[in-house]
DNA sequence: GAATCCTGTCGAAGCGCTTCGACAACCTAT
DNA sequence: ATAGGTTGTCGAAGCGCTTCGACAGGATTC
């Protein structure tokens, strides 16, 4: 292993002016950080992490802790991580992957240890239990989610309430008046992860202004599940002609059902997927969709990061605006006969 | 920031006897340990991960390369994922998420620094060019998937061969004797994963032995696409009754436009998955599927690292033998009428 | 009762790097 | 020509831990 005084030796320098042609902290004329240079490339140096870590007090690594459980879509969950990974290696950080498992232990444990020099934190709850340990601590960290409570913390996500009024707005032009909303699993609103709640807000109050008649229904994914949900929802409300799904793991089982039972889509009924483009583009008719934007929120969480590892960088909130895209799902409601 | 010498001094011992007490690697008096661990919980004290990193030369962390790519099933790559930092958690280590965007440089910054004890890499290629790499260094390393060459080589991946020729045993055993492959996307197969084409491999040959006909189709994902293939198929075998699907995003779209058509699952046309369970279960029609195996893995992945690193643990090759679980998308060939 | 072995503890060296202060050597301005 | 700045380099200290050899004191042996 090669250490930064033999590159110093070779290349006839000291030590200190090895590290400095590496961090750039000193000015170094441009023969020795040549020399330096060549010296490193014919050796193969590259820096001890764990020397670094120890007198920099500084390890380049950022954590990210992602969730354990598995019912929300996993797929945006990969997509955010890689999109945190790779963005954080253009800022020259590595990522460390945490899972929620361990709970705010992990917190502790990494704050502690300077594993790593800053968090991301997904799958956030509204009254998480890993904030006040966030609050104490003087690591800067993004959450990935919104609690309820964002007094000095720092939160990207995409604007859920804005999305779901997004959706409301769109079906009411098209002419519709009852509406259904195919929600996350139960167990997701039990757990508070708020997003579904706002989404839910979101449409309701604007679904108000706009006079449209709002019928809320939790779903677990899959065929069976939609089946019953769906079964249930026209036998209450019989006239519904819209659908706004938020659990992508329903939205095929929908289409399926709906043809099925001879609704046409968009003719009959509309449908709008809460999803990402991906999904909304591949499905069995191709869906008005509001985007899931992983990779955005994956990016700005690292760009936030960074900031406030930089000094610059406060605490905020950020959430996106949410974009409908109209395919070939939705389309004016039927003209009652 | 607590340290070990405050430790130390609060429990009126010296420096080594706390890392001692940390480390077990020598005896220590019971009295003793107690008023270390006592003062280290009261401190709150947490080893700092870089000077432990370079006085030990061990860092503790375990590197997973996850492919950049989407084009794999990405469920199945978080699963194993979460599977591994689960796991490696376990035995004290964690995991330091790479994306394959460096690619081979990745390793060399990793292992060249010392930031990783050992790696675990996804998606390898038969003849990737990471491989020389790990060959010629000393670190451990795990793959998931099966290069060409696997000499020298740890690797872990399921019985893909074996995988093939069950799917053609139970379709052969049912009576079927003109089958389709529906494979995975065309850029998986010119990008030589491997594990597609095992899979074919070890289906043609039993199919071979078997005497079924067996027509192989690569497909993107996505409901267009699998018109498209699902079309020219039945184009050019009008008798097929038996579909193995190998790419998840085309199971769906497949069971829809077979249902479409007025053909009946499993009445007259039977078809496999090689999926996920999960998948299996949600999906329209319950699926007879070959499991993937994630979390399993990922599992032993991590436990074969961690052999390696501990000194006894041999390179060799793990397969996981497939498992197929009959549901309710296959049965008996329609007797010719 | 001396020789030997454990057992439990300590001190000190050092892991490979960053960073601070010092200081030559040179360059301006006056 | 001289006081004052710059610029480029070096030496040394120290980051917080592990680990090796040393050694005191008690237990075991013959």
């Amino acid at each position: 292993m090669v250490t930064l005084a033999e590159v110093a030796q070779h290349a006839g320098v000291s030590a200190s002016t090895v590290s400095y042609v590496l961090s750039g902290k000193r000015s170094i004329s441009a023969g020795t950080r040549q020399r330096v240079e060549r010296s490193i490339q014919e050796l193969g140096y590259h820096p001890n992490a764990g020397a670094r870590a120890l007198a920099s007090s500084r390890s380049n690594i950022i954590a990210l802790m992602v969730p354990l459980r598995t019912d929300m879509y996993v797929p945006v969950m990969m997509e955010i991580a890689i999109a945190v990974a790779t963005h954080a290696r253009t800022h020259g950080y590595d990522v460390l992957l945490l899972t929620g498992e361990e709970g705010p232990d992990a917190v502790r444990r990494v704050t502690g240890s300077g594993l790593a020099d800053a968090m991301i934190l997904m799958d956030v709850e509204l009254d998480d239990e890993r904030l006040p340990l966030l609050r104490q601590t003087d690591q800067p960290s993004v959450l990935i989610g919104l609690p309820a409570d964002t007094s000095g913390l720092t939160c990207v996500d995409l604007d859920f309430g804005a999305t779901g009024a997004l959706c409301a707005e769109h079906l009411a032009l098209l002419g519709h008046r009852d509406i259904a909303v195919i929600g996350e699993a139960p167990a997701v609103y039990e757990r508070h992860t708020g997003f579904a709640e706002r989404t839910l807000d979101g449409l309701r109050s604007r679904s108000r202004e706009l006079g449209l008649r709002v019928l809320h229904r939790p779903c677990e994914g899959g065929y069976d599940a939609m089946a019953l949900t769906l079964a249930r929802i026209l036998d209450e409300r019989p006239g519904t002609t819209g659908f706004v799904v938020q659990n992508e793991s329903a939205v095929e089982p929908l289409l399926a059902l709906l043809r099925q039972q001879g609704r046409a889509v968009p003719e009959d009924v509309s449908v709008i997927a809460i999803c990402p483009d991906q999904v909304a583009t591949q499905a069995s008719v191709r869906l008005t969709s509001v985007a899931i934007p992983a990779q955005e929120m994956g990016r700005l969480a690292v760009e936030h990061l960074i900031a406030k590892l930089e000094g610059h960088g406060k605490d905020e909130v950020v959430l996106i605006a949410p974009e409908l895209t109209v395919r070939a799902s939705t389309g004016p409601a039927p003209t009652a006969a």
